[in-house]
DNA sequence: TCTCCAAATGAGAACGGTTTTCGTTTATAC
DNA sequence: GTATAAACGAAAACCGTTCTCATTTGGAGA
């Protein structure tokens, strides 16, 4: 179902299924994982898709607007694609550069606050950075 | 008690206070702000600094280490310096750009989960996203 | 089937915030 | 005064991302 299914899947969140768009959404949407572009590039190559990078980014965003993915900001240096867009929150590991899902509910955020002036809610985000354990 | 604080306060985080850096730490931590390197830049200016972009992020940077300022990620265009370094979390406009701080206590965390093996925590972060009211 | 048109793709150039390079300046020690 | 290391700064390099624009693709209608 899995590859059958991905057209189906792109079309019902309003996506025309290219090729290149199934390709990317084969190999992002396999599993719950976090990619950044360059590594799913990577990732593409190995799978003998030629797709170019400018396709991947613009079929990034374009997934990131439909609700497809999620985008992750959490290194100034590349952003993450999160193929699991139910609401979670996350550890960011500062040393290996790893993005790894908090399992939901082990955090829950109490007494949201007032928004500011004039604006509405987009996202609530918990992430906690973490680093390895130093020998000792 | 602001002017004459500074070089000491650089001290006390093991921060040789070169002319510089007093002049960086006296615009950026004038007040409770977020500032991106470039808004840093353009404020330096005004004060009439001609300090080189290389030496205010070398700055930044070691004010990042020192524990002096905050380096807020959630825009991949650019990184904020945060001159509040006590606990607390933000708000983020996504249509203005603008940071700003959530009220210390307006927000907080239940439940930590437990951290992936081998790695201990950083910091823990609660970012929420907003947008301005559209019309309507 | 042929044409037209709009959307999608892709190669490579451009962009822009940040980092690096490396020669010069400054501060401190002796 | 001289040596030495740290700090500074101008400009180039870097690199992930975006943009440009020519080409390709796919559907609608002739």
């Amino acid at each position: 179902m899995n590859r059958t299914g991905i057209p189906a899947r792109l079309a019902s969140h309003g996506i025309v299924p290219t090729p290149q768009r199934v390709e990317i959404a084969t190999v992002l949407l396999d599993k719950p994982q976090h990619l950044s572009a360059e590594q799913l590039i990577d990732a593409l190559r190995e799978h003998g898709s030629t797709v170019s990078k400018a396709t991947v980014y613009n079929t990034l965003h374009l997934f990131g607007e439909k609700g497809l993915v999620r985008e992750v900001i959490v290194d100034p240096t590349r952003t993450f694609f999160d193929s699991t867009t139910h609401p979670h929150h996350h550890f960011y590991n500062e040393d290996s550069g790893e993005l790894s899902d908090i399992p939901v509910g082990a955090v829950s955020i109490r007494d949201l606050p007032e928004l500011p002036e004039g604006t509405v809610q987009e996202s609530v985000e918990v992430l906690i950075r973490v680093r390895n354990r130093g020998p000792g």
